[in-house]
RNA sequence: GGCGACGUGGCCAAGUGGCAAGGCAAGGGUCUGCAAAACCCUCAUCAUGGGUUCAAAUCCCAUCGUCGCCUCCA
């Protein structure tokens, strides 16, 4: 009945409940914009634009804040070595970022701040914690004070004391505790900078993020999401700036997705093991990224390879197949069998609903799909007509829509030669009923070598794109 | 070294106390001139070893292995 997620912060399940009824404010971390976005930024985009499209389909409005962090380090290291502005550099990723999504039919965010945009918002709630007492200024940098805060580590399950032992950890003699954060980095030559009471400087990442929250969707927010990569030390530190301020707790459901892992390991952009979204789209259509990402819980990891990535292909078209029209010469189905078909419809809606209610699980909901494709097609070979199709193609078409799944009509139909095909398979069917199977076989293996599948039934011969 | 997650058939992957979803692949069959598609059938006792329980893939302990985080990272 009620939608249970998966709470980072408590480790368990919990039932979901909206600080405003009705409404859901969810903030999700977004990229930044140095490089080209691989398929693992896709992944993470996709998981969470299947949870917004869910909450909507169950009835919420959903505030989606998704941020572009604009100012950072690799950005001015990047633009430094190619010579160029880093903004131009951060604005062209942007653009390039935001065509991905539209090609992966990732809905855009309600809002998509900036970082950049944010500096007003950002040295206030500096201030403010500067004024609270968790945070120091000094030689033009500001540090938040991680031992200020009672329950620093809740949210990774992390310990000060444990943490300290100094491996890994860099010891920066200006700041009192080794975790201890910047908020604020005062400018080196040739930086770009903010006129700030601290000195020209400019934003750490971790309260881009708070700020932006604070900003958008205020001071509690129900859904708090990332890849689990951020859990520490970012996420932390986003729930240590912010309810030093507003003394509530920030968010009250935390999401990750796992990792897209590629030959064993998480890709990343400094492992270099990275396959970029452009790269992807230009071999495979979206639908398929969002399938292999569907077939997993979004908490998994995901393998990714070409033998996982074939597998998903032919499951795709196997999806599809539900959607092909009645038989031509279908005698329709008995009553009986009309209404067998649709309880299964009501059957797997119903399925549907509670697969994603408990936490978003999309494997076990597209298995239902898988089911219902099954039906459906049982219901065709047994005759149905296309008016008793039509109901369960409809729901199952609703459903892959909740999924995100473009289903408008991908062939690359090509007008021109549309009629040459037909000609061709006019001609194939011709030779055949002449028994000149060789020929007609010619005919059907040269086509396919162009892409063009041919089928034949006892209705006639039917054909599509590969 | 610390924290966390995980190990389910050839592959991908749900399931966290009551006879192991789904997909891909494979094999057999129906249909077909053949093929393709579709349909039907077949295909696992859940890393290993202990323990708790009437009952465990599911809980506990140990062992082995994998991954993530602890530094920028979706």
């Amino acid at each position: 009945m009620t939608i249970k997620i998966y709470n980072t912060l408590t480790r368990k399940k919990e039932a979901f409940e909206t600080i405003e009824p009705g409404t859901v404010r969810m903030y999700v971390c977004g990229p930044t914009v140095y490089a080209p976005a691989h398929i693992g930024h896709a992944m993470s985009a996709m998981v969470f634009d299947i949870i917004r499209r869910y909450l909507e389909f169950r009835g919420y409005e959903v505030r989606h804040v998704v941020n572009y962090t604009d100012v950072d380090d690799k950005i001015i290291d990047r633009a430094n070595k190619e010579g160029q502005d880093p903004f131009d550099l951060a604005e062209k990723h942007i653009q390039a970022y935001a065509q991905s999504l539209e090609e992966l039919n990732i809905e855009p965010a309600t809002v998509f701040p900036r970082a950049s945009q944010e500096m007003d918002q950002i040295k206030g709630m500096i201030s403010q914690l500067i004024d609270a007492g968790v945070a120091y200024a000094i030689n033009g940098d500001v540090y938040y004070r991680v031992e200020s805060k009672e329950d620093y580590g809740k949210l990774s399950g992390r310990k000060l004391e444990t943490m300290n032992a100094g491996y890994r950890i860099q010891v920066d003699e200006k700041k009192e505790h080794p975790l201890d954060f910047a908020l604020w980095k005062s400018a080196k030559e040739g930086e770009p900078a903010w006129e700030s009471p601290w000195g020209l400087g400019r934003p750490g990442w971790h309260i881009e993020c708070s700020a932006m929250n604070l900003h958008h969707l205020g001071e509690q927010i129900d859904i708090h999401g990332g890849g689990n990569d951020l859990i520490f030390p970012h996420h932390e530190n986003e729930i240590a700036q912010t309810e030093a301020i507003t003394h509530k707790t920030f968010a009250r459901y935390w999401m990750h997705n796992g990792m897209l892992v590629l030959k064993g390991e998480k890709m990343s952009k400094s492992l270099g093991n990275l396959v970029t979204i452009d790269e992807f789209l230009s071999k495979y259509p979206g639908n398929i990224l969002r399938l292999m990402v569907i077939n997993t819980g979004y908490r998994s990891p995901l393998t990714f390879n070409d033998e996982v990535l074939e597998q998903t292909e032919n499951a795709y078209a196997r999806l599809l197949s539900a959607l092909k029209p009645a038989l031509a010469n279908a005698a329709g189905l008995s009553q009986e069998a009309d209404q067998y078909l649709n309880d299964q419809l009501t059957k797997a809606r119903s399925n549907f609903i509670d697969a994603m209610d408990d936490d978003f699980n999309t494997s076990a909901a597209i298995a239902v799909l898988f089911d219902l494709v099954r039906i459906i097609n049982q219901a065709r070979s047994e005759g149905a007509t296309e008016s008793q199709l039509e109901p369960a193609q409809a729901a199952f078409s609703e459903l892959m829509k909740v999924l995100g799944f473009k289903l408008e009509i991908e062939t690359q139909t090509n007008s021109n030669a549309d009629p040459f095909i037909e000609l061709l398979i006019a001609l194939r069917t011709e030779l055949r009923t002449q028994k000149l199977f060789a020929l007609s076989d010619k005919i059907r293996n040269d086509l396919k070598a162009l892409g063009v599948i041919i089928e034949d039934s006892k209705d006639g011969t039917s054909w599509h794109w590969e």
